[in-house]
DNA sequence: AATTTAAACGCAACTTAGTTGCGATTGCAA
DNA sequence: TTGCAATCGCAACTAAGTTGCGTTTAAATT
């Protein structure tokens, strides 16, 4: 079921093949709605998939508008499901969230508007806010 | 007298010895008010200082609230002066801004609020500002 | 169904930012 | 001027990510 509705989405972006590997990636993503990081990704698929290949693969997705990544305070890259962007541009920039407790990372589905800068012009903006997510203030 | 200037601003901070080394990366800090990337402040010194010492520096003036670091949009670690931090706390967090064309980063001296979010405690946040500075839009 | 071929893949080797261990040097206080 | 902890340099290492290249494979074409 989620398989087809992969499939249905290749066919609205690029040219990208059906392959296993990619089934498996983005299997991990539909899993739940959380960002992944590459690093972790790697190890997970560690038996199915060589890590070049990993690499290669998110870079395309991005391309093409499945997926979009950002980095985390130590400069890991993570990657995370787009919901609104097409192939030819990322719509859905927005914040994200990291728990300094626990590590996990997800979208934040906010507004964050940047100021006018004098004798600047602003074209995009990478916000990451840290805290404690909800499991971890319990 | 900058360096009168910086040595007085050791004594009021954590045990810091006024080495040829500790001169030599401040000079670079007082030159101009950019920020500076570790990677280019490890090959500006690179025939003065070992890489390993640069680094270790930069750590060290960061824990005595010397300089504050930041990541830019490529991971790469960046390092400015602090203007009211101390020793126990870096209390200037504020956003930054790297021009997409020359590259430079520099320090906003502008507030941007960070609004409640629920389920969550905000401890902290990191903004990158991305376009064009100054001179790169004349 | 067999053939073709560009996309995708795996592997090994590489790059690069940053770190670690350790012995040598040095600032500075006693 | 001596002692010693802080600092330093060097070499070797770590880890994330990349590159080159020969092999495999999805899928279009015959």
């Amino acid at each position: 079921m989620f398989l087809e509705l992969r499939i249905n989405k290749f066919d609205l972006m690029g040219v990208i093949r059906k392959t296993q590997s990619v089934s498996l990636v983005l299997n991990e993503f539909e899993k739940n709605s959380k960002a992944i990081s590459a690093i972790e990704l790697v190890k997970r698929l560690d038996d199915k998939i060589n890590k070049t290949t990993v690499y290669r693969l998110l870079d395309k997705l991005e391309d093409d508008g499945l997926l979009h990544y950002f980095l985390d305070s130590n400069g890991v890259k993570w990657f995370a499901k787009c919901k609104i962007c097409s192939k030819s541009k990322h719509h859905d920039v927005h914040p994200h969230f990291q728990c300094t407790d626990c590590g996990i990372v997800d979208c934040l589905e906010i507004k964050i508007t940047i100021p006018e800068i004098p004798n600047r012009k602003v074209v995009n903006s990478q916000i990451l806010v840290l805290g404690q997510c909800d499991l971890c203030l319990q």
